[in-house]
DNA sequence: GTTAGAATGTAACAGTTGTTACACTATCAT
DNA sequence: ATGATAGTGTAACAACTGTTACATTCTAAC
């Protein structure tokens, strides 16, 4: 798929004809692959990412050791701390990294803020951002502090084969420890229970979800 | 102080003379107390609010019993949830109670987005507000994510000590098990050992800060 | 003063999560 | 085939947090 059908396919709905002309003319499509760190701690953002296809992870990590998986981004997505680093001159506080391979659209400082006064749609669109990103740190905050980490995981496996769009889920358990922020031990054993409960099916380097 | 006097001391720098002279006309003073339900969870929000002295805390609640404190709101901020359900036709998902009495204006939905168009600054208002709640977002997943239950206690004293002015907090164990979303046993257990080790005097009802 | 209720102190125990240690298996490069 | 490495399974224990139960103290209302 070129440009632009990613471009309509994404944005077609939300954004006025012009702004999709300009945006095409102007912005860059950057390939990311599994892995690709596409912004880190402290670091300033001069561009602003538009997801057109594959899912990034958002990252926390604390001042010494952890690190915790906050949320994905998806097609039509974008990133709020991009937004806010572009809009002020501040370092970003999260990590981005690519989970699913896809392409991201880059769209330079100065027409993320002009095109806020230009087209009312984009005006929305950064807004509409803003309150989604907020609302699924709340999920985050809820899922750590309400849940156990029993549960924690089933989510985390359930939210994984959603972006995935498969209920086979590539990860070590290591890996997910890592995003879960707690041992491997803890994880092994979490889902060897959930497995002789007939919920998950174990294999190395992949997980199958059996029942929802 | 009158509404001019405190509109000039919180806002008077950031906001050009005439969008002032226009708060001052259409915004209304609202009083609160300690425990004023300000937003409740589920509910469509028709005004902004913006802080001009006292405190706000804001809280989440798990699906069935569970709450927990997010972040204390000061002088000179407004909330994101209000501005989100004023923008969108949303359903706050946050609780918003006085914590220190104070005063807030209310600034109606429809003047809240015509201004963004109108007033440079009060964009910038907006944006900065959505940067400033994000991430004290991101705080309060740190606090639970990577701190043990007497960290987050101690960091719970600070806070509210920094929000009152006083080194001493006015607080019942139960109070503080509450927003820490853990038993009012635990909260006693740590706060007797953080005596024991001279940081802190317990009083009946409140709580001496010795050692920061 | 008596009494009821709220606030606090504390012990004992249960459940969850984190840590250490070690065994075993699969995979890959040589 | 051999060895190295990564991934997984599991036991034993430690640490932290949550729960139940009960005693004590303080305060306000009568």
């Amino acid at each position: 798929m070129d440009m632009h059908d990613l471009l309509i396919n994404s944005y077609g709905d939300i954004f006025e004809s012009e702004l999709l002309e300009e945006i095409e003319s102007i912005a860059k499509v950057v390939q990311f692959k599994e892995g690709d760190v596409l912004i880190d701690y402290n670091q300033y953002i001069k561009t602003m990412p538009l997801l057109l296809s594959g899912a990034i992870k958002v990252m926390r990590e604390d001042y010494d050791s952890g690190e915790l998986l906050l949320y994905y981004l998806e097609r039509g997505d974008t990133c709020a701390m991009s937004m806010t680093c572009c809009l002020g001159e501040k370092q970003s506080e999260i990590r981005a990294i690519g989970e699913v391979p896809g392409e991201i659209l880059m769209i330079p400082v100065q027409k993320m803020s002009e095109w806020i006064g230009k087209y009312k749609s984009w005006m929305a669109f950064v807004f509409e951002s803003y309150n989604n990103r907020f609302n699924e740190l709340l999920n985050a905050v809820d899922t750590i502090a309400f849940m156990d980490m029993n549960d924690r995981l089933l989510n985390y496996l359930f939210e994984k084969s959603k972006i995935e769009n498969s209920n086979v889920v590539y990860k070590t358990h290591q890996d997910i420890a890592k995003e879960l922020n707690t041992s491997r031990v803890v994880v092994s054993r979490l889902l060897k229970a959930l497995e002789t409960e007939g919920r998950i099916k174990l294999n190395r380097n992949s997980i199958e979800i059996l029942v929802k």
